[in-house]
DNA sequence: CTGTTAGCGCCTTCAA
DNA sequence: TTGAAGGCGCTAACAG
């Protein structure tokens, strides 16, 4: 391997005048300059960053701890932080948990070893082993998608998100209105939402049918079958279904049209995540547009205002959304 | 920051000593190892992996250089990749060159200065510079999407699935098919895709229309557009389109439905990917299944051959695919 | 403007 | 079974 130490030689200066070329500090002279430029040419020679983080205790590189990578919400949030991390010439140091929650711990013990500037998670179960994990980290960090006490956090509004749209089916005349949700231990999407839902329907005085409200897994299958279910057990069948997320209503769609439900005349449906799937399907999903990439974005700026403005104070970043109508409800 | 010293001061014992018990190296005794685990939990140590990558010259991370991450392509490839990767302990270094073609020739060289034990490249564009650069490149390299010519790769058969699935529109008794492609400077997706059809036709002595044949950006938009083009400059409409991607696929198939044209009475269609969005549009899209997360983990085996085991030779991996036959087609 | 020197945190001989 | 010493490649005082 070539280091400083070869180009220094070649070029016949001493290894400090080879680093103050690298990066471009302190005086050089343009003769110096030129002779090193040419060796480095030639040699094709890389500096290591390692040995320049072992010295400096800078990486510029950022972790991100996300459940899936192959959903679409994961590539769009992972997108916007990457946008701007690029953009400050860091980068992205995956650490993919595969919705294990334990690998969640490991990964921030890794990241930290691997002495990333700034940690990113893309929380989803938050233990309190986590919680603890997270508080003792020494490195920037900020939530994603869940807010976390006392940590810089960027997140959605769930649980309004969820009330609105609620109060669209009732205001579209429906009041047996079916949910399919995912497991509360998931607070942003299982529980806030599951609650704006629940809560919407008491403050308008509608009665709570147990058998139209289901729970699944995040799969288009598992809402296929969450729909079934609801349509075999309840007594009367309802009028709307609102998913919590465009896969599980992409499923629901298709278990109604199996059973020659047409959609948007005999039910309505909606969805969150205005994922590309719910403009193509038909009837295109109505839909909640939670602008990951922004997410993603804005996460990434919270980063680097630690990393390098220092900056300590916990922020907050309640991100907007908005309801896109389509033609399911 | 807390190092391999104190702990060593702590326990009473030499840095060599926390060290051969940190990699379970050497001779320790019970004694020894059991205060050296205590005052590490106490402390929350955390060694650097840098320093011991300055040491060692391994970094247990590989990076993948990939033209755009929010795509579901991109997405199961990365997923693929990680699967394997994580299974040795190895993580990603994510490099996303946006589609600037330039940003490849940046990343090969920033990931170089990254120590990464090995590089994946998932290649679009390969002009003669990147070609120069991978071969004077030190690091493990496998080329993932396109057969780069004395390296490691894993591409799919681009052409004969072309040709199979034109074959496949000529079987129905189509001799007007449209043809939706990318640039072929991608020669994977643009050129070959584009070969195993047009040699298809000519071998069935299809003549071929020029109207028929068009060129789009990798969107849905794009394919949309293709499509309008298509049907207005074309004096007698074609009865099949085959788009070289879904999402090109997807979006002529839109520009279809506005037309009033009806799928599939009027029109065939197809694409190629097997993705999500093929499944759940009406009607659902005959497509190639490429098998996207195959070919990450193939690649990533490949790498870790490579990386762990010191294998030299270079190797190819053509992947198999499967037609999936669907309402559209 | 340039070079000398001293580490960053770790692993690895070598010797005890 | 343990420790001392040296060095991985780089940067940052400090002197010239």
């Amino acid at each position: 391997m070539i280091t400083i130490k070869d180009i220094a030689e070649r070029a016949n200066v001493s290894r400090t005048t080879v680093s103050r070329v690298l990066n471009e500090s302190g005086y050089v002279s343009e003769d110096a300059r030129k002779r090193v430029m040419k060796v480095i040419e030639e040699t094709g020679y890389v500096p290591s960053e390692h040995a320049k983080s072992l010295r400096t205790k800078k990486t510029k590189v950022v972790g991100v701890i996300l459940p899936k990578i192959s959903t679409e919400t994961a590539a769009r949030v992972v997108n916007g932080i990457d946008d701007v991390l690029a953009k400050e010439g860091y980068q992205i140091l995956l650490a993919n948990t595969n919705l294990r929650t334990k690998k969640e711990l490991e990964y921030l013990k890794l990241l930290q070893s691997r002495q990333v500037d700034g940690i990113i998670l893309m929380a989803t179960n938050l233990s309190k082993e986590i919680l603890m994990q997270i508080k003792e980290l020494k490195v920037p960090f900020v939530a994603l998608g869940q807010d976390i006490p006392d940590q810089s956090s960027v997140f959605y509004d769930d649980y309004r998100a969820a009330q609105e749209m609620t109060e669209l089916f009732i205001k579209e005349g429906h009041d047996r209105i079916a949910f399919i949700g995912v497991d509360e231990s998931d607070r942003a999407v299982g529980y806030l939402r599951k609650r704006g839902f629940l809560d919407t329907l008491e403050k308008h005085g509608i009665s709570i049918e147990e058998t139209y409200i289901e729970t699944a897994e995040f799969s288009s299958e598992a809402g296929y079958e969450a729909m079934e279910r609801i349509l075999e057990t309840s007594e009367e069948r309802p009028t709307g279904v609102f998913a919590v997320t465009d896969r599980l209503a992409i499923g629901a769609m298709k278990c109604l049209k199996e059973k020659g439900i047409v959609l948007p005349q005999d039910m309505k449906l909606a969805g969150v995540g205005a994922s590309e799937l719910s403009k193509y399907v038909t009837p295109a999903l109505t839909t909640i547009d939670f602008q990951y990439e922004e997410a993603g974005a804005e996460a990434a700026k919270l980063i680097m205002n630690k990393v390098i403005h220092n900056q300590k104070t916990v922020k907050k970043f309640k991100l907007n959304y908005g309801i896109i109508r389509k033609d399911s409800l």
